[in-house]
DNA sequence: ATGGCGGTGTAACACCGA
């Protein structure tokens, strides 16, 4: 089975852009982040047509997530008990057994800001709820955009990032916590270099100069990651006409 | 040091993202 996660940075702008990825990389499941939309708005007929059910969780403007899947989805829950929340960041289903987590985690702004205070609440509470349901689920998968670069090997620039928003240690120690619970970075399990990311700004010609950081995971929880047979980044739809600033990760899973 | 790009809301720019 395939599972992909990928911050679209708005539905409405990225729908073609969606469609032809689901139609060329035929992933099973996606999650998207930043879908920008409110419920009553999201083209779920389209993605019918498509072949894919949808489950999605929006606002106006900001946040907003989503799940498109082929497969039925069970349990679909868009709260986290611990921490209720005005933003719509957070979207879990099961699917063929695996319960999956799709998450926007709050971007921070900067280490003065109260974002960044809300960034680390949303995360601590985050960590508890995952804990509870690793208790009540054997195979759990979280992806989504962390806005957390894990290590410097994901910073293009270390020493430019050192202690910024995004790469700060108390952001880095609560990614830290969801792996000591036992969750394993997908990517990880298969490429130990650097120079691998998953966002690039729009501005300086980030991408072409591969100017980026790896801000989207996939956490799986060990006995997922014992049946994980890859995980890759695709590069190509950063490269589209008018392209979202992430790009899509994909992990494959024996089911 | 600043803004640079892009989406949204709303109708010239402000806010936000990362």
């Amino acid at each position: 089975m395939k599972i992909a996660t990928w911050n679209v940075n708005s539905i409405r702008t990225r729908l073609s852009h969606v469609l032809r990825w689901l139609d060329t990389s035929q992933v099973d499941v996606l999650c998207l982040q930043e879908t920008k939309i409110l419920d009553a708005q999201f083209p779920r007929a389209v993605f019918e047509e498509a072949g894919y059910l949808s489950a999605y969780s929006g606002q106006k403007m900001y946040n907003g997530v989503a799940i498109l899947s082929r497969h039925p989805m069970l349990e679909v829950t868009s709260d986290n008990p611990f921490f209720p929340d005005e933003q719509r960041r957070i979207l879990a289903a099961t699917v063929a057994g695996i319960r999956l987590v799709c998450v926007y985690v709050p971007n921070g702004q900067s280490l003065e800001s109260d974002k960044y205070a809300y960034k680390l609440n949303w995360l601590g509470a985050f960590c508890q709820w995952m804990a509870e349901e690793c208790n009540t689920h054997t195979d759990v998968a979280i992806l989504g955009d962390y806005n957390i670069a894990p290590e410097d090997r994901d910073v293009c620039e270390p020493e430019k990032w050192q202690g910024h928003v995004l790469a700060s240690d108390a952001e880095r120690t609560a990614f830290g916590r969801l792996t000591q619970m036992g969750f394993k970075d997908a990517f990880r399990l298969f490429h130990e270099e650097g120079a691998h990311y998953s966002w690039w700004d729009y501005r300086q010609r980030s991408f072409q100069r591969n100017a980026g950081l790896r801000l989207d995971h996939v956490l799986l929880s060990s006995p997922l990651a014992e049946r994980c047979l890859s995980c890759t980044i695709d590069r190509t739809p950063r490269q589209w006409e008018k392209p979202s600033d992430h790009a899509p990760v994909i992990v494959e899973v024996d089911v």
